[in-house]
Parts: C-alpha cells; sequence; structure tokens
DNA sequence: ATTTATTTTTAGATTTGTCTAAATTTATTT
DNA sequence: AAATAAATTTAGACAAATCTAAAAATAAAT
C-alpha cells in the first residue's frame, strides 16, 4: 500500500509520541505535525480505515503492527539521510533536521538500500537517536564509555557526557562525532589511556579523562 | 515565490519539450506530464497569472525568463542526483531517472550546492545530458574525441561513439563512464595511442581506435 | 453529583490539482 | 470558402487535506 506524504507524517509522529508518552492524544498529534486537531480527527479516521491505527472515537489510539513497520521504515529514512548529510555533505548535525523531513518520503526502497550500504550501515545517526535496520529492528543501545569497552569490539559513538567547548574541540581534531565507528586496540593500565582505530584514520591515544566522557554503543 | 511539486513538473516539462520543438502545444505538454489538456489549461493560466509563461488563450505559450530559470534550477537538481546516484551509489544510468523525478522537488539551496561540491561541480549527468551551473549557465557542449583533444586540458567524457560489447567492458576496466573527467598526458604519434589520467586512477593508455570512440567536452 | 473545563468530533467551506463532457476556436481539406 | 477535423477552453464535479465554528463526549473540580 502506498501513502501521501500527509499520510506518512502522521504515522511517524504517532510512533515517535508512542516512544514519549503513555498514551498520545489528537491534540499532542496535532501539535506535533502542526494542524488542528478536526484535521487530526480526519486523518485518523482515514488511518483507521487503513488498518494503520487502533482507533475508537474519543479514545485513545495506537499504531498497528502494520503501523508500526511503516513509521519505522520512515524513521530508518530519515536517519540515514540525516547521517548522509552529516558525514557526506558536511552539514552541521542542527542544520539536517528539515532537510531529511523532506527526504523522508522518497519512496524507492532501492536508494535506500544503496544509501544504507554507501554508508556503511550506521546505527546511530548525527543526533544520537538509532537507525532501525531494513527489518525495523532498533539496536538496543546499551551505551558503554570507552574506559569499559572490550577491546578490538568496535562500536559506533552515541553520546558525548561533557559537551564543553574544550572536549568539542577535541573531538573534531581527531574527527569523532556521533555516530562514528570506532573499536579500542589497547588500554594502557598504567594511566588508564586508551588507543582507539576509526576506520583509514591512524590510530589515536585518548586520555582516561576523554575516555569516560566518550560513549559508544557496540 | 515557491512552487508545488505539480508546477514544478510542468515548468520543467515545458522547459524540456521548448528544447526539442519549434513551439509547444498544450497536447504535447499534456503527453509529458501524464495529464488531459483540460488539466494542462488550468495550471497554464495558473503560471500565467505567476507570470512564469507567457500566455494568450488558444495561442502558443513560451516560458518567461523567471520562468527559465526556475526550468533550469529544477533539471539542475535532477541531474546532479542523477550524477549521485550513479557515481556514488552505483545505480546503472538507466535505473536512475525515476528516483531523480522525485529528488528534484528537494528544495533546499544549501542542499544542491553541497551536493555539488561534493560531486565535484560535474557537468554532464549519466545520460551525456549536461548539468545547468548554479546561475543556470548550461556550458556548449562542443565535443572532441580524445585523438583531437588539447594536451593537459581537462574534459568530461560525453558520449560514446561505438557501443558495442568489448567498448563498454574495456570502458568499464578504464572506469571510464558519461561525466568521467580526464585529462590527455601524451599523445604518442607512433601508433596514435593516448595516455590519460583520470582523477587518483593510475594512467592508462588506449588506443587510437578506441580514443577516436570516446568523446568529451572541455 | 452537578457544574465547568477540556478534548474530540461533526458539519460545512476552501484550496489544489485533477477529471469528463460540451462548447469554442483554430487548422486542414476538399 | 465552406465543411470537417483537431486542439483548446469552459463548466461543473471530485478527491485530498486542510480550516473554522459549533456540537458532543470525556475529564476535572467544586
Amino acid at each position: 500500500m502506498k501513502f501521501s506524504t500527509s499520510e506518512e507524517n502522521y504515522i511517524k509522529n504517532i510512533f515517535l509520541l508512542q516512544e514519549m508518552h503513555e498514551a498520545v492524544s489528537a491534540t499532542m498529534l496535532a501539535l506535533a505535525v502542526n494542524t488542528r486537531a478536526a484535521s487530526v480527527t480526519d486523518m485518523l479516521k482515514k488511518l483507521h480505515a487503513k488498518k494503520i491505527i487502533n482507533y475508537r472515537p474519543y479514545k485513545n489510539f495506537t499504531l498497528t503492527e502494520p503501523g508500526n513497520k511503516i513509521a519505522l521504515d520512515i524513521i530508518r529514512k530519515h536517519r540515514l539521510w540525516e547521517y548522509f548529510l552529516v558525514n557526506k555533505l558536511g552539514f552541521k548535525w542542527d542544520e539536517v533536521h528539515v532537510i531529511a523531513e523532506e527526504l523522508e518520503h522518497i519512496s524507492s526502497a532501492a536508494l535506500i538500500q544503496r544509501l544504507d550500504e554507501y554508508l556503511e550501515h550506521p546505527c546511530i545517526d548525527p543526533h544520537g537517536d538509532p537507525i532501525p535496520d531494513k527489518n525495523g529492528k532498533i539496536k538496543i543501545l546499551k551505551q558503554t564509555s570507552l574506559i569499559s569497552l572490550p577491546i578490538k569490539k568496535s562500536g559506533a559513538v552515541s553520546s558525548i557526557k561533557d559537551q564543553s567547548v574544550q572536549m568539542l574541540e577535541l573531538l573534531k581534531h581527531y574527527n569523532i562525532s556521533i555516530g562514528t565507528k570506532l573499536r579500542v586496540n589497547k588500554r594502557f593500565d598504567f594511566d588508564g589511556s586508551v588507543e582507539i582505530k576509526i576506520d583509514k584514520l591512524p590510530v589515536a591515544v585518548l586520555s582516561e579523562q576523554v575516555a569516560k566522557n566518550i560513549f559508544c554503543i557496540v
């Protein structure tokens, strides 16, 4: 079944609201998709008819299983594009959301498949949010700091604790950003420093103080 | 002024039809945008009101200068995306048109600017069509075969005369395709062979027989 | 447990882009 | 030049997505 851009936006936002809230109301959704409650009701009826949501008038609604699948697919596209915009085109992480909101509605599955390959299957976007895989599966992000990441196991940077300018400068120097894939080659017990390897870049050594501020998912 | 996807499609197709035909009729345009003549009339009136076309009922119509500018912008986006799809994502040249028809309507100017830089300002798309620059200027393609391309002057491959499987195999081996940028380092008078250099690839030597089938624009 | 406030839904309009069928204009033919 | 054919436009309708204002249902408060 094919969906309009508008339908996709509702579906995606229901999913995102469901992640954050116990129950999703029409008012919340109206705010999220930037319309009025009356418009939401119209769309809810349409999505219900297409079996995308469970819905009874005046009651709360939830995505059905097919609805969930569609939402994850849109979110996957959104986050892959964000990753592309930052890591290939050089946008800053806070500039890409609006552009990705347009790109996420491009329909070609082959395009997303190839983009995913081109980007080497990233699992975290530039904002630190997980990218669902092609089956809609989201990697459970158990965050591990670099001081406890197992040796030789590669992970992707998922968050930075200390966000000071000094820290950001250092990260920039080592080409580390959210989503960067790396692995720990060695850990020196003497001072707790770690030697890391990023893709094709030369190895780098980070102090314990730095390492404990960088969190990864495996 | 902002335009809908539908308006953009009409504008683009008027431009493309004008390139090929003396005068553009509503029937031709209806065929190109896959609608009926009556719908074309409606849109012509709208585009006329927005000063995108010159139009008098029952007479032929042409793009205004602003209209031309908009068309070139959309075509630029279309062809840059096609170039990206083929040269970065690995699609074949005959698979990309439909996808680019969607991508061409993504509105961000910053995106196209960065994409253009990322692709290193290509001036010809995978079908051999010229890519307008950011000002809408199209490089006049005077095609020159490799046997007469001036030494050390870089050009972009624009067409291949002999399209036999043998030729295509050879081109593939040397990583040469439509849009590939290269320059002739040396030409050997003894047998007419040419030494070429493509980007970061090692130099290659092509026989005169091959060289005369490869056409470039400078 | 009523009243009041909030949320959701309905009813009726509007905009955009499309359609069919009929009317009109232009082009072609004999 | 009149008749016929082809192209274009009008008129009226429709689907999608939205809106406002009013009605109905649910939740909160006295």
